[in-house]
DNA sequence: GTTATAGTTCAAGACTTTTTGAACTATTGG
DNA sequence: CCAATAGTTCAAAAAGTCTTGAACTATAAC
């Protein structure tokens, strides 16, 4: 786990591939997330899917060249590659953002997590609790 | 064979359907090619894929809403329903299209049938005698 | 009528995708 | 040290994708 993840090179990044990983619906309003909150980490979206599956789509768009991951401590913040995909493919994410928020399935996703009560955009680092059990 | 083709309604069209049927290598080549000819055939294509093959493929593209099949005798007119794309997903075809054009390994494809040696792309009805209809 | 052409449909097989839970690593905090 | 948290990896199962060839339908040419 301290080795450092896969990323394709900005070169590499294929469309077939892009696309394929912006094909499912959870990985797009992954993607709607992140275009709205800058950066986040993989436990902020455990509503709409377990642990291990976020891990699957995560990796899925990370190793398509659409996120980048930067390990912090235990956590991975995670972004979108903007200038990377503005490089390869001009206009691309920008224009599959705007698509996806005409998509009512892909919104409404989008708002499970965007209208939650807890604070899971950027979890506390929860002040390690005492022995208690 | 007579039953009209499958097509979506144009408020039917979904983007991860759209992004799933434009993930694909052999398709993305397609829509490059119709949207440089406009209006082509199944059987223009056979240099790519094996008729059932580009069946499949064709089927996928007008099940997602990117294309249309007019039946005209035994021939199936394939075009791509720009108007409708446009209005459902304002910009999103003539990106990816652009885009397409954008990954070698698609232009390479597209090329495949754009500088072959038979008139591949039009296929002449041997000139349908008088008896007609 | 017969034959040819354009394309679909079917079933089989090889492969890929996604979800699950259990086991695992790495880091933080006490 | 110990325990909790964040996330990955593994294997299994269910479902989906794509290619193939054979069989099929529908139209056109003769």
């Amino acid at each position: 786990m301290s080795r450092p993840l896969y990323h394709p090179e900005r070169d590499q990044i294929s469309l077939p591939a892009v696309l394929d990983a912006m094909s499912d619906p959870t990985r797009l309003a992954i993607v709607l997330y992140l275009d709205r909150v800058g950066e986040s980490v993989c436990g902020a979206l455990t509503p709409w899917a377990s642990k291990t599956s976020l891990s699957y789509h995560f990796a899925r768009l990370r190793e398509a060249g659409i996120t980048q991951s930067r390990i912090e401590g235990t956590y991975r913040r995670i972004s979108l590659r903007r200038d990377d995909l503005e490089a390869r493919f001009p206009g691309l994410l920008p224009q599959l953002i705007d698509a996806a928020k005409q998509d009512p399935a892909i919104a409404a996703l989008e708002d499970m997590v965007a209208h939650q009560d807890g604070p899971a955009a950027e979890p506390r680092r929860k002040a390690a609790r005492p022995r208690a059990k």
